[in-house]
DNA sequence: GATTATCTGTGCAAAAATGCACGAATGATA
DNA sequence: TATCATTCGTGCATTTTTGCACAGATAATC
């Protein structure tokens, strides 16, 4: 009979396109993904993979049993989960992910304490840019800004997103209003638009924490999510009293159904959700300094 | 991540409901399943199965996952199907199951004929009394004596099968008929009724070789298909000149619809199946030795 | 055209998994 | 009750797998 687990080395290369990346996600030797894969391919006499000089790249045959690996995949994940939703040990791994703004601005002192207090249990963060699938087990509790989750994970909403336009205090405004806006939008954004008609693109970045010091630095007006100007609370940067609809996006904190009773996953995802809501008056900018 | 192949020792040991039976299955060692079932078990801090003093018993944990592996072995099976249908060797394993009958009165040379053509071939043999499943490959070929053979089945059938009534030459028939009969038939069977009306059980048998050495020691009239007592062609038994209409079930040489273009599966059936047409006669039952 | 970076395969040593053999515990059987 | 047969866990030797380090090959870049 095949290695089951054989089938997870293939379905990685599959998608990666070569070994070396489908070993780093799996975490082991980029020789051994080799090994595997050439194993499978001598035992059923058939070849999965044309060796190209960039990578691997699946032949028909492969093709032909991709479908089944991701679903054997998937099953894998529900397994998985169902372990884990049964665990109730307050220790052992969770995963979690956030945007690294609220990391950074909000919660680095509370998932220290989180910590202290339950040293049997692993915390990984993952911050990175990308969203972690929580079906896939690559989170167990994340926390998200969305307009609405989807079904299958469970949570709370803390608040609705208040935004702000921001500026230096020391913003001398002429006839033109510069303003700094997100990397990849192309046109003068609609907030623009209606309240600084006579706006002029300063500035582009692609990370809320730049637009922030842009923002200081006096390059421009921005608009931001008060909570993290108004965390740092710098007398340089002041919000201007001009009234914004809340967003229909609010701050989530979540996780998968399956894992609802997990111990150690319910507990931070309490710890947390309890910390964000220490903020809420912080989401919705009640905590500006005005110009 | 769990290991895939974790979740085959899970499934069989399920299964088994003993981790020896288990490994036999799985052609290990008891100790290995019992390990990985441990590690199972500690690395997601769930209890799976509970030590009774017969082997183990699934917990409820283990059942909410139990339907998730049985979807991953069938995906797997259909994998491992998928790799052999597109392999062109006419090298490797293959498992090829049929009646013991079969084998031991009609194709024992023959299959020695076929290793000999074919030494690349490793030909896996299994008689055994269970009926083999295709599709979770546990055999590639297989000869079956059944009405219809199911739709993901590819073959054909060699002919109907004829049955006969048989006794010894040296049987007096006095008042009373003696008749062999199989094990599970409880009532006197309907051809009995139908042609031996003073009938009356000698004997049953298990077997169907069994049988025919009973009625070679006179010990009755029995209904046998033709094939066995016409093989043997032994002078002491003859087959009673009574018609009776050829039987629904029919000879059938089949493979999994994934292995159709299989080199070595396709060679294998076609040889088997010219086997088989070439004893078609005896089948009909046209070769016997009338009283 | 030369250089750099990326990707892959392989020998060798370290690490991990496996098989074997034994002993303990329980259930079945005489 | 005593014996036998199953089943399971564990220490130890062996086998297998893995990681590491290096080298060759091709693509990308300067």
């Amino acid at each position: 009979m095949i290695n089951w687990d054989d089938i997870k080395y293939f379905l990685e290369v599959a998608r990666s396109g070569n070994i070396t990346a489908a070993a780093k996600k799996l975490g082991v030797n980029h020789s051994t993904v080799s090994r595997r894969i050439q194993a499978l391919e001598e035992q059923n006499g058939v070849r999965l993979f044309d060796r190209i000089p960039t990578g691997y790249e699946m032949t028909e045959a492969a093709s032909n049993i991709y479908e089944f690996a991701l679903e054997i995949e998937a099953r894998n994940h529900d397994i998985a989960r169902g372990l884990v939703g049964q665990d109730s040990r307050l220790q052992g791994d969770i995963n979690v992910t956030m945007p690294h703004n609220i990391l950074d601005y909000c919660l680095m002192r509370e998932v220290t304490r989180f910590k202290e207090l339950h040293p049997e249990i692993r915390l990984n963060l993952f911050v990175a840019k990308g969203v972690k699938n929580l079906a896939a087990r690559e989170a167990d509790v994340a926390i998200r800004l969305t307009p609405s989750p989807p079904d299958y994970l469970i949570g709370k909403e803390i608040t609705k997103i208040q935004h702000g336009f921001y500026q230096s205090r020391n913003l001398k405004v002429t006839s033109e209003v510069p303003i700094i806006v997100w990397g990849d939008e192309t046109a003068l954004p609609t907030w623009a638009q209606d309240h600084f008609p006579k706006a002029e693109i300063a500035l582009r970045v692609d990370d809320l924490y730049s637009m922030y010091t842009a923002v200081k630095a006096g390059l421009g007006i921005a608009k931001m999510p008060c909570y993290l100007p108004d965390t740092i609370a710098d007398e340089e940067v002041r919000r201007i009293d001009i009234e914004i609809p809340p967003s229909s996006w609010g701050v989530w904190i979540l996780s998968h159904v399956d894992l609802r009773h997990t111990a150690r996953v319910r507990e931070c995802r309490l710890f947390l959700g309890k910390c964000l809501e220490d903020r809420r008056s912080l989401f919705k900018g009640l905590e500006s300094l005005y110009v």
